[in-house]
DNA sequence: TATTGTTATACTCTATAACTATA
DNA sequence: TATAGTTATAGAGTATAACAATA
């Protein structure tokens, strides 16, 4: 076979990477910061703790970002109604409308990317792309148990 | 539709990067210098310009990248045979070891995703990342040109 | 004058550990 | 005692700009 179905993957990854670079190069926003401003909107207001499970990062981690998008104006820091030592992250009226703006882009690309395949093609490659991502899961998490690697 | 291509090619990015994670875990090489290693085996001897160009990063990375990776013990600077303001990069046995572990890796996992696909599904799902692939290539070289942003 | 690699400087993302204020 | 968030510290990866040595 010409190329593997690896390599493709490999190779739409980067380029995806690239695109997402590309949407975030007009705003003032880092691709992970965009991303938080995206979960935040998808949960609503969240402490950090939530949104460092939601997210995967350590907390330490939530509280620079946060502080990096409270700085720019996208997000604000209310205080927990019943627990005083947590607070709620907010989006402000400019970060909705970022969000807004990066779900119509998200919606178009994935127009345009159903449109590059041919229909004939896309229940095949669905199908295709659902046992991949299975696949590559259980490899995961099959990885949490010790992961042995003799080579130094 | 259940899950647009998008968002399935957007998990299998996620989880191809948390499986070379786990590929890595076992070795003290993080996935970029890892990634470095892989483009000199590929390039063969190479200088940091090359390097830099390969790789798509500042000169100033691939200093600090092969600092790293040489204080590790898996590159040796040797002089350019005929340019003196230059230095080739060459991989240790170290090296070679390893990069020919992350083959093997490569190939297995190329061959387990290709399990994953039913057989029926395999040459239209080839199709369809290649013509995703395009499509995408499109979109990036687009960027090139002046990208607007109105949304702050 | 142009190129190769380095030093200087800085920002982002990430982590663990110790600490404060609360539960 | 446990949890939410911060400060302290550190390491990767990335960039631009200035500079030395060499083409």
């Amino acid at each position: 076979m010409s190329t593997s179905i690896l390599d493709q993957l490999v190779e739409v990854s980067v380029l995806l990477e690239r695109d997402m670079a590309r949407a975030f190069a007009g705003t003032p926003l880092t691709p992970t910061r965009a991303g938080v401003l995206w979960t935040i909107d998808q949960a609503g207001p969240s402490t950090q703790q939530a949104l460092a499970g939601a997210l995967q990062v350590s907390a330490r981690n939530v509280t620079g970002l946060i502080d990096a998008l409270e700085v720019g104006g996208y997000v604000i820091r209310t205080p927990h109604p019943t627990d005083r030592r947590a607070v709620l992250i907010e989006l402000t009226p400019l970060a909705e409308a970022l969000v807004a703006q990066m779900r119509r882009d998200h919606d178009e690309l994935t127009a345009s990317l159903l449109n590059a395949v041919a229909p004939a093609d896309r229940a095949a490659a669905t199908r295709a792309l659902t046992a991949i991502a299975a696949r590559l899961s259980q490899l995961v998490a099959a990885a949490s148990v010790p992961a042995k690697k003799e080579i130094p």
